[in-house]
DNA sequence: GACTTTTATATGTCTGACAATTGATTTTGA
DNA sequence: TCAAAATCAATTGTCAGACATATAAAAGTC
């Protein structure tokens, strides 16, 4: 639609492009079979190293896979969300670090996030998505644990709390969104009374969630946000003081 | 730290792992070129077209960039908010439209993070963003519209309401997902009569940001959300009949 | 009939070459 | 001397042909 008229880039581009189009448009259904490299250099009038390159990025994007042998070849792939996460994930991750996006920014945006399925995930988390956020607590209130696997298990408390509202494409989002984010939390140091303050709104949430009561898992949130916040503002001081 | 023991794949999604890990690790930083695939080659012990299908790879996801020439070569890429947004979104389409997600969860999903921006716009919205949605509620208002034309005119006015947060990484993240559940959104049938509903809670929401109330504006999305349901189950119904 | 071997077909990889592009260098001309 | 033009060199883009390797189906063997 946008570029059928303006052949831009390399051949392999371009061919990586016309094969995307395709399997975009529904022309190619999932698990169809692509024509053999051989075939398709005959057709598109280059040569199989080209079309390698083009079959290549396509692989990269994960809209198809390959597979040697004599029945072998490149399959439309059915795209599962572990595939789209991964892939979310590296993009948004780097997009974060290559822009200059701010703590508090970041912050604001996860929270704001994650408030958006409160109110689904308090109707219809299920005992195991408590017992989940239940043991990251515990897991939160070892000492000992670095900074590091303090926000991993960060990560796999909120995405307990996503899950719970038991919507792929929300899980699909969401999730991806506050992983990409992690890198950025890291940078947050978090001393003993900090992360003591940490799981008692943690728990709060999973109070509120277990109760179903979405207005408290908001409001937790939103404490959890501030001071998440006031936390980051601590280190950008200390980095201006040196 | 989760591959690095385990080489999996071909030597060209080696070799393009490896250098999207230095990347990401910030050994490669942005505008720097990479080895000349000649030097590449030599550095993994692989032939030049190995190199080129793994630095493929790299720029089908826009990490990479290639120059011809004297002083060309692959330079790490500056990843440009639009071009995460294309790959994302047409990452999300292919994932929704293989994984049999039903309308309403996805319609779900979409006014849930829509929500999630709601209280930023209302506090942030400037000017610009009112008249973008004042304008697009005319072009809804239009008659003769198609509706996938109606549909697109949609997300743009969803799309004012989350640039109204001001907020680049929600705008990323919610823009996208909005965007990618369109070719769902377009199944709707929009009669005359649903449009005019649909046009006058667009103008519910558009008077709440202007005058900064927030839970009005979520209360009109969420009457907008189960009257889309509505429609896509009246569909679906047809659908059924027949 | 079950197991083994062969074979055909496909991708994965290598070698070597040439074309095209483009900045840098050298030459030329006034 | 300086500027324009020609040349050069480095690098990616493309090609052709070959061999290696994996794999399922076909053929052969007991």
């Amino acid at each position: 639609m946008k570029n059928s008229s303006t052949p831009q880039g390399d051949l392999s581009a371009q061919i990586a492009a016309s094969i995307r189009d395709a399997i975009i448009a529904g022309d190619l259904i999932v698990d169809a079979r692509l024509p053999s490299e051989a075939e398709l250099a005959e057709q598109f009038k280059v040569s199989r190293p080209t079309v390698r390159e083009a079959l290549k990025r396509l692989a990269a994007q994960a809209l198809i896979r390959t597979q040697r042998g004599a029945t072998g070849g490149a399959f439309v792939n059915h795209l599962k969300y572990p595939d789209a996460y991964a892939q979310q994930i590296t993009t948004s991750t780097l997009l974060l670090s290559m822009n200059e996006v701010s703590i508090a920014t970041a912050c604001e945006a996860r929270f704001a996030l994650e408030r958006a399925c409160t109110r689904l995930s308090a109707e219809r988390r299920s005992a195991d998505h408590l017992a989940t956020m239940r043991a990251e607590m515990f897991r939160q209130s070892q000492p000992g644990l670095s900074d590091e696997a303090f926000c991993a298990s960060d990560v796999a408390f909120h995405r307990a709390l996503v899950d719970g509202a038991q919507n792929p494409v929300m899980s699909y989002q969401l999730a991806g969104a506050v992983e990409a984010m992690q890198p950025l939390m890291n940078m947050i140091t978090f001393t003993a009374r900090s992360r003591e303050k940490i799981v008692a709104l943690h728990g709060q949430i999973a109070d509120a969630l277990e109760a179903q009561n979405a207005a408290d898992a908001d409001a937790a949130l939103t404490e959890l946000e501030a001071y998440t916040i006031s936390l980051a503002r601590d280190v950008l001081d200390a980095h201006a003081r040196r």
